[in-house]
DNA sequence: TGTACATCAGTGAACGCGCGTTCACTGATGTAC
DNA sequence: TGTACATCAGTGAACGCGCGTTCACTGATGTAC
């Protein structure tokens, strides 16, 4: 093995042991040798890579927006909301997305609670979110659907039922299976869309 | 001013001053000395009163749940879903305690990524807000509306959607005045739960 | 291919900063007689 | 009411722990000739 590929194996290491920590004890509770030693590195070896925590984050984040970009330019893409399987598969996309990524996007809300800069990052992943979605909400007032509010509030109200859904998986009595939510989710934001069901 | 007069003004102090330093750089980011500092105390008085943090936000807490039993037994409650003003009520009463209370409760969130004990304070808040409003979903079913899903799924959609909206209230172009938060969210709602308008 | 030197990834003990917490001290309030 | 002592809220300098970060060192890989 090479200096360049041993390197990189090295960092791969810290980014999959920062991973599984984060996962363990969250992201604010994780200190630099937590993550070194889950990796079976020494504690100096961390900053041949990173220049901190807030930078093997940032790397994380970069890792998912590549991978996410694949899955964005996706066929079969959905996009008028009048037809409840658009709705549907937006959902389901946003869910395994979040699922997937939970991880990092769970490290990434904590890390805005004390950073202006993560938090900044974090409002701009949700309105770029928003800004693709609100095409596909304009067919409903076009199809003469009478939305709850403005196009905007609307769709803002769509998104703090699903990300608030996502923030707060269900305890003991109400767990649900990914389809289930897919499906109750669905339901209830196309009725509270357009006012009626389908 | 006596002894026991002087402590409890001291004392009211810092927890004053907690409030306004976690209001502008968060629980997490705040000091101990920051709160002093804030009240024009000396750091060692601070353990004269709490013997941490932790314990100050308790006492927090403590207020903002001594307070709200008050609000919450409140006249003119509204328990039966079928009809919008109950459910445009329950939404008013909780939005308005969010907002009261913003400051403690964002800390209490903030607490909660690191402490096992604050998430479990947290959690509870949550499932005893569900409890009491189970009932009043249950009216629906019996009225013949069609939930979206079980009355417990159904419920914790609109209390996904509701939390949702408060822990991110709308940036820039879709901010909404607090009346009309209740409106479009009252609309919302009621539509996801019965599959149709009022 | 071999030798001598340079470069680099990784190591882990040690350093030092930040901050929570302590504690001897002050001055004011309370108590005993 | 007055005096002597006890108690207590508050003070802020100092202590020390935890942890991020550094750096001299090691051994392996790369390069020059």
């Amino acid at each position: 093995m090479n200096r360049k590929e041993k390197a990189a194996e090295t960092e791969a290491a810290l980014k999959a042991a920062a991973k599984r920590v984060f996962a363990e004890r969250g992201y604010l509770n994780t200190k630099i040798t937590d993550i070194t030693a889950e990796a079976g590195r020494a504690a100096g070896s961390f900053y041949n890579h990173f220049a901190g925590k807030e930078e093997l984050l940032a790397a994380l984040l970069a890792d998912m927006s590549a991978e996410s970009d694949v899955v964005a330019s996706e066929s079969g893409h959905l996009s008028d909301f009048t037809d409840p399987a658009a709705i549907r598969w937006h959902i389901a996309v946003y869910l395994r997305f979040q699922r997937e990524n939970a991880v990092t996007l769970l490290a990434l809300r904590q890390a805005a609670l004390v950073s202006e800069s993560f938090a900044g990052t974090l409002a701009e992943f949700g309105s770029t979110e928003l800004a693709d979605l609100l095409g596909h909400v304009a067919h409903l007032t076009a199809a003469g659907f009478q939305l709850p509010a403005s196009p905007e509030a609307s769709l803002w109200l769509l998104h703090a039922l699903v990300d608030g859904f996502v923030q707060m998986r269900p305890p003991a009595p109400y767990e649900l299976s990914d389809e289930e939510a897919v499906e109750i989710l669905t339901r209830f934001v196309y009725r509270g869309l357009t006012g009626q069901d389908y």
